[in-house]
DNA sequence: CGCGGATTTGGTCAACCGTCCAAGACGCTG
DNA sequence: CAGCGTCTTGGACGGTTGACCAAATCCGCG
């Protein structure tokens, strides 16, 4: 092999797993199937990493800012509330059905995450996370169109992620996308129902 | 051991089986734990069953018959359409609250479903199952309370199921049953909404 | 009683796992 | 060129796993 430093060895590492764990799942994911991926030697591994945990954690974090920075991306945009809602949901849809592996793999990293001692934090702090980029995407839309909703928008914000995630879930197993879709429709057009005009 | 027929001590292992997955989750269930969950020695095991992956079958099977049947009863009641809805998510809720390991063994045992080779149709069997008793308990609903939904009923089962499904994985996280309430009532309301006076 | 199928049991197997280590190879610096 | 920290590598360790087996034991029936 030829030389490389070992950060940047870490950082093949985590993208192989990644790609190991897409493919066959988080349990599969061992150390020599993480390696082999690499195409590195096993001992690679414990001079990059303290620990099989230690990758799985640097795993999880990346994939929760990468998913983060790309929601953001995905609901940027203009136009009325109506249209910018409709846009949103799809477009990260778009992704679901883009690159399902990686969303299947976020719901495995998370119940492998809340059944480890000192992980559940991880897992906390990713939902937290979803729940403020849901909240944050809410308030500016409603500036952007000048209302404000009917709900306290952490309740909204938290409702949007759980059904978001109910969608993905259940099409995850049954790939049924056009009823998916209209679930989707029926969701934005109740967030739409939840819009009044602004008071004071 | 005492002497007892194949099939009984069957019932037991997959009793066993469960308690394990509840308390350490479906990985840690090996044939070892389980075994020595239900006091049997080890090679009881592969007497009774061909393999792990047979008991797993069986676990989950069960399992979903059981949340099914469990469902039904806890939607049963009388009232109008708002105060049966309430109590109908209010009722569901309660069961999350009182038994979340079991919860969380669900979503485990249907990700390990989606990666295993063959199982994939009996995760796929369990949410069309659980789809199905939304749509019955839309339609008896709507029935008693002579209205009709403004949504295809299967478009709002798979939508019911994917809020509730969604809100339960958020709480299993963060344990934070305040929101998750709110958005409970949320979601009543909106169904409330959907509701129109029957035509013709 | 004696036979035969069902059940019980402990040990064993190969495979795989995470982790560790010693020995060497590299390449920069003084 | 000698020294030294960084990196590379193959092998090895103890532990766990799913699966399997042969021998021992039980029990009902003829």
């Amino acid at each position: 092999m030829s030389r490389m430093a070992a950060k940047d060895r870490r950082e093949e590492l985590i993208a192989a797993a990644l790609r190991v764990m897409i493919r066959e799942g988080v349990v599969k994911a061992t150390t020599r199937a993480i390696v082999n991926e690499a195409k590195m030697p096993l001992g690679v591994f414990h001079y990059c990493f303290n620990s099989r945990e230690e990758l799985l954690q640097e795993v999880l974090t990346r994939f929760t800012d990468a998913t983060v920075t790309a929601a953001r991306k995905t609901f940027e945009g203009e136009g009325d509330l109506g249209s910018r809602i409709t846009r949103s949901l799809g477009a990260f849809w778009g992704t679901v059905e883009l690159s399902p592996g990686e969303h299947q793999v976020s719901y495995e990293l998370t119940h492998y995450a809340l059944r480890q001692a000192g992980f559940e934090d991880l897992a906390r702090r990713q939902y937290q996370h979803y729940r403020e980029v849901h909240q944050e995407l809410l308030e500016e839309a409603a500036e952007a169109a000048g209302i404000e909703w009917a709900v306290p928008v952490p309740v909204l914000a938290r409702y949007l992620n759980a059904v978001l995630d109910g969608i993905t879930l259940s099409w995850l197993v049954d790939r049924d996308s056009e009823h998916s879709r209209e679930v989707l429709r029926l969701t934005g057009d109740h967030l739409l129902t939840l819009a009044r005009p602004r008071a004071a």
